[in-house]
DNA sequence: TTTCGTTATTTCCGTAAGGAAATAACGCCA
DNA sequence: TGGCGTTATTTCCTTACGGAAATAACGAAA
């Protein structure tokens, strides 16, 4: 009878759009750890398009940029995430933390 | 700075896979309240191919079947919600009572 | 045995999403 | 001023998803 669980997905909308969601804040954080979205992306084993795009839609979101993108210069340029980026990385993981409790308590209720 | 709300989703896997979700439960009651997939799937606006897909992914999930489908006989045959069918109906309206509590509770958390 | 309306199943097609890749733009630095 | 490596943007193509529709199967009832 058993092997039943549940599944859930959270993620936080600006304006009734979607803002930030598990693969964006991945994202962010590997942008983080290499300075570059390409590099990010190739770690995400994501294309530098949806990466871009990603990250483009989110900076429109948010009332201050999440990622400061630099293009040419030394090394040709890069990415850093602001201090506002680094809120919203913690914001959402709050959110997947409070919501991992919830979901475990309801999945023993589901096996009573 | 406001207008920032939280997404959620939630459903039920029965060994690994995908059972429950919204749109599966309106399709069943839908069933229950006309005796029929194709006129199920007209009232969801969905194609009969789909509604019938996931009755039948369903039903061969659970235990045991949640409609019965004839096929012949007078009228042409029928679908009909079983007492499983029911339960499982009632099992997902109640994850979606209590996630909705949870979620509500994790907005006001972000207004702060 | 014919009719009927449903379930069951297949085929075909349009559309949308996303990836790959080519190319432009950029600005520091040697 | 040319090289470099990144960001920025466009173009093209493939693939997957799902809908529409055609058709078969079915069995009770007249």
């Amino acid at each position: 009878m058993q092997d039943i669980t549940i599944g859930s997905k959270f993620w936080i909308e600006k304006n009734g759009q979607f803002f930030l969601g598990k693969g964006r804040v991945e994202l962010l954080k590997a942008v983080r750890e290499t300075g570059s979205i390409s590099a990010a992306a190739k770690i995400m084993n994501m294309s530098y398009k949806k990466a871009w795009e990603s990250i483009d839609t989110m900076n429109a979101l948010a009332d201050q940029p999440l990622v400061e993108r630099k293009t040419g210069g030394k090394g040709g340029g890069g990415t850093v995430v602001t201090e506002e980026g680094e809120k919203a990385i913690q914001l959402y993981e709050e959110l997947i933390q409070n919501s991992t409790v919830f979901v475990e308590s309801e999945t023993e209720m589901l096996a009573q």
